[in-house]
DNA sequence: CCGTCATATTGACATTTGTCGATGTATCGA
DNA sequence: TCGATACATCGACAAATGTCAATATGACGG
């Protein structure tokens, strides 16, 4: 097998294991839970949705805070653990912190919990 | 507007609700954090595979506790979260428990995550 | 440089969570 | 009926989590 297609296979199962197609190893096992239990908190779920509704697609902590009605460490807190997960971006602008959704991330998210028809590599 | 059509998009916006899709209120997050805290575990992210994988796409409480190396009520523990969020079913057949997985929850779970472009309301 | 503002970090706390051993419940076979 | 088997539930415990007040960091305006 040629090295090209090795690494293709190791990327297809390392970063797009899907929880029906086959068992996953602990190491998948944990990439995978790592994601979502970032999304297993419902403040953060609405965090992610407030940003996503804001003008341009981006909000700070100040615009989060009263929204969600918690403290702006708590509401820092919670961003700091999306964007550890991947699924939220930090952008420093001045004196505010402007947080923006990874639509990627939620896509590749989606698509680990989706029957892995297709498979990209299959010549077919 | 038809009380039938106001039934549609009740149903559209409670069961159906996506994180980009607009603003959650705090019942909405709360159901889909529901469904994610689940899967935001390693070892129950492994059981869903593990069943999904196995014959006839079911498995004993027997059947998974070697796998993943924790004690018979861990595993029974796990399992009850995953049932209580729909993502697995439980049928009791003679002395076993027989787990399987709901493609359907996996599904919907999954495009709570997606762009809602397809409303299946919107008449285009 | 100093004060103010937006945010991150720290420390603390109550709650939740993952795990196990022990025990309870129900089913099957002898 | 009795023992064995499969599973759930209980009690306990350490670890992780969500939350806030207090404090630190860093940028801007004067």
């Amino acid at each position: 097998m040629p090295i090209a297609q090795a690494l293709l296979n190791q990327d297809a199962t390392r970063c797009c294991a899907t929880v029906t197609g086959g068992v996953l190893d602990p190491e998948q096992a944990e990439q995978i839970a790592h994601v979502f239990k970032a999304l297993g908190d419902p403040t953060r779920v609405r965090l992610l949705s407030l940003i996503a509704a804001s003008e341009g697609g981006e909000a700070c902590i100040c615009d989060l805070t009263a929204p969600v009605g918690l403290s702006q460490p708590t509401v820092s807190h919670h961003m700091g653990k999306l964007v550890e997960a991947g699924l939220a971006v930090r952008e420093q602008r001045g004196k505010w912190a402007y947080y923006r959704v990874v639509p990627a991330a939620l896509e590749s998210s989606a698509k680990a919990l989706l029957p892995a028809e297709n498979s990209d590599l299959r010549p077919s």
